[in-house]
DNA sequence: TCTATTCTCGTACGAGGTACGAGAATAGAG
DNA sequence: CTCTATTCTCGTACCTCGTACGAGAATAGA
């Protein structure tokens, strides 16, 4: 379950996830790995959503059977993590920050926005508490570099990336959501005649005229530059 | 599980939901509510999570069979939709715009903030796209007579309301993660120990620094002030 | 070769969502 | 009042899911 809520308590020990020695010893040689099956539940979800990850499909994805699963992660909730920092990887973090910090902070933004259109299964899977793994991290540093000119201290750093990524997660879920839409027609066309009852109700005057004056629509892409360069604005004054 | 076979949600009629009509005619008397029934989700929900909300827990809390929920929503998925919509009646709208629109969208955000906060799986069930139901509308209206001084088309306005939700929502989804964090030590000290690993590892220069260098803490209440000033700054200028 | 170790995976259990359909309650027709 | 159509109630059952258990297989070192 991707539930959040106060369920705190069920989480994942960082120290036994992602620093545990990986090396072979002794012992039957293992048939499969952590980056196959962790790439597998990836390609899953790309390809059906977060919800056709099951135990059972990976499994049979790999080749293994189901429970052999557990010899790499201890439980699902620890493949989502794997998984979120698989992808992470994808993240080009090669390139040194330009010095100045508002370019080099709007293109990590569109970085994460594209990866995330990539992998519409990431904003759901982010919503929860994760500590970050090794891809996670060198995107971190990259993106704390690139904060250095402000002259913020590493609380306020921190801060300023997570609200950045959750401001593109938020985004990004919004778009997909009306991409979705769009997509199923019958949905979409419910939904624009519930909202026409409504709006003709005479309850919701402004809701009847933003419906009837709606002006000429804008791509996600603009409205997202938009509201980026509008946030990144504020914090240049803050 | 939506019938569809896509992912997402988007699973639920919004006329049959809403607009149905609620008088009873012939037939056996109904022995529940909707009300009743979508109230004791909500306290359930408030008490243990969401993931707390099940069809056997919700019907043991009205004192019905599993199966009678379901003369009152279609699925799991819809009383989601009727606790959502259910709890924005909470919202009060009652006073009417000031004409700053600025300090409106201010309190609005802080409004949502508090209600979240006291609801902490909201975030979690917004983050699927959800139809508007009756409060949430009355809430929008209320939004959209806040933003009419802005003088912004009707889709740009309805689609700051939405940015703004998100972004609310985003922080508070953070915040929650952060108390929760704290008020179960092992896991904060593990957590804490692992960076600190990373940390000291060489490869984490900014990470190292900002964890050495932290700055007074803030309280989440003032970073949510300081994050939201520079939006709303910054959709000033826009 | 023996043994300790490590991995594989069939079986099984409990929890969860919900289809089915029999029974119960009720309003209106006669 | 009786009959019937309608509407609600809910026990039973099925399917899917996560995962505990433990027996068997493979392997490295003694």
């Amino acid at each position: 379950m991707t539930g959040d809520g106060k369920s705190g308590a069920a989480g994942v020990d960082p120290e036994q996830l992602w620093l545990r020695p990986t090396a072979h010893r002794r012992g039957r040689r293992p048939s499969f790995s952590r980056e196959a099956i962790t790439a597998a539940a990836v390609a899953l979800a790309d390809a059906e959503g977060l919800e056709a990850v099951t135990m059972r499909r990976v499994a049979a994805e790999v080749g293994a059977g189901v429970m052999s699963l557990y010899s790499y992660a201890p439980d699902k909730d620890t493949l989502l993590e794997l998984m979120v920092d698989h992808v992470s990887g994808e993240l080009p973090v090669a390139d040194a920050p330009s010095g100045d910090w508002r370019a080099d902070l709007r293109t990590i933004a569109h970085l994460q926005r594209a990866h995330m259109l990539r992998h519409p299964w990431l904003p759901a899977a982010l919503s929860t508490h994760r500590v970050p793994g090794p891809n996670t991290l060198a995107f971190l540093e990259h993106a704390l570099a690139v904060l250095r000119p402000t002259g913020l201290d590493g609380a306020a750093k921190l801060e300023v990336f997570a609200q950045l990524t959750a401001f593109v997660a938020g985004h990004v879920a919004h778009e997909i959501a009306q991409g979705a839409a769009s997509r199923s027609p019958d949905r979409a066309a419910a939904e624009a005649r519930y909202l026409a009852t409504v709006a003709a109700d005479g309850q919701h005057p402004e809701l009847a005229e933003a419906l009837a004056a709606p002006g000429r629509p804008l791509s996600p892409e603009a409205t997202f530059t938009r509201f980026l360069d509008r946030l990144l604005d504020g914090l240049a004054a803050g």
